[in-house]
DNA sequence: TGTACATCAGTGAACGCGCGTTCACTGATGTAC
DNA sequence: TGTACATCAGTGAACGCGCGTTCACTGATGTAC
């Protein structure tokens, strides 16, 4: 059952090493975790670390190259809701995103703090929220065709709706919430969808 | 004209790391700056930053608590604008805090870099988050007398407003900006409100 | 198929760098008489 | 007012801890013949 090949040992190592390091990192975030706390979680030597990264670094670039070889499969094929003059289209968004952010909770708390550290992961973040907000430029005419009125021009108007599911995200997404009583999924979806439907058309929802 | 006595002496160094540590944390991060750096800046020697302080955290409390002292002064005097059925008044509160984390940008930043790594700054922070969010509720309750609906219940809807006039301020008010086009205070002051004004009272505007 | 050697993943003790922190020392201010 | 001693802010070289990183070694897999 166990692989034998040299490179199916290595192979599986290396995919260790990663899975160790997300439940690391998600327990006492990417900063505050050691190498060896990771060779440690993923029952191996702490030489071992550098047969497969350079440095906690490169690991995490490898963990975002898994999120986007991941997210390639899945995106582009279908044709999805795109007009945001329709609640559900917004709604469908956010969901994407929370979801997203669910399932990849603890490279995105690594890639947040090590943006906090490291110039290089700093653009890296900066680029992904400019794309995600991007991305949305499409939908956002919609509204101003409807004869809708944009909060601002569609740059800022994306970066608004970026900022919020995200910073909403991260508060209830990461291991350590707040007191206060957490969303549950479908809550949050919903009420960021309203929120948001509202500021960026001016209708009520 | 430089004071002389030993306590006014002490008093003016003390002063001196605090505002060098404010420039360096602009400069290059909390978790990124030195005991060595701050003494630096402030030109003295490192030996002396623990006469003040017995470690880069404690300096931190007491730049938060310059601010709170500070903040002490200006508010709670006048009666503010508090009904956000009426735009002006979410506007005066997005204002009032854009300016203030304006001032306060490198000691904000700090804050943010420290909740990263430890668990006592982390509930500070979130302590700061929920007062801001609490001190809306009465201006909340505003919007529902008048007849509108909010977007959540009063608790979940003043943590959107806040959440996102702090992550947008985040992203503009420290040094390193994103690329795109950055705006005025004027501009994002008013593109926050508008959003947020739609967002909480489903009218436009 | 068997034997001898090469290669490689993994091991963990040891090394060494960076930086926080200490401490003996200096010179100036404060105090006692 | 003057002298002798005490106290204190500041100094900066040195110390030592923590942790990233290395490297000689092991045992197992791969290769040559």
């Amino acid at each position: 059952m166990t692989a034998t090949s040299r490179k199916e040992k290595a192979a599986e190592t290396e995919v260790a090493l990663k899975a160790a390091a997300k439940r690391v990192f998600a327990r006492k975030g990417y900063l505050n975790t050691k190498i060896t706390d990771i060779t440690a979680e993923a029952g191996r030597a702490a030489g071992s670390f550098y047969n497969h990264f350079a440095g906690k670094e490169e690991l995490l670039e490898a963990l975002m190259a898994d999120i986007a070889a991941s997210g390639d499969e899945s995106a582009d094929s279908e044709e999805h809701l795109n007009d945001f003059s329709d609640p559900a289209a917004v709604r469908w968004h956010v969901k994407q995103y929370w979801d997203f952010y669910r399932d990849n909770a603890a490279t995105m708390l690594a890639l947040r703090q090590a943006a906090m550290v490291s110039e290089s992961f700093a653009r890296t973040l900066a680029r992904f929220g400019a794309s995600q907000a991007a991305d949305l430029d499409d939908h956002l005419a919609h509204i101003t065709r409807a004869g809708l009125r944009l909060p601002a021009d569609p740059g800022h108007s994306g970066a608004l709706m970026y900022h919020l599911v995200d910073s909403f995200a991260a508060t209830w997404l990461h291991g350590s919430a707040p007191d206060g009583t957490p969303p549950t999924d479908e809550e949050a979806v919903e009420l960021l969808t309203r929120f948001i439907y509202r500021g960026l058309t001016g209708r009520d929802y």
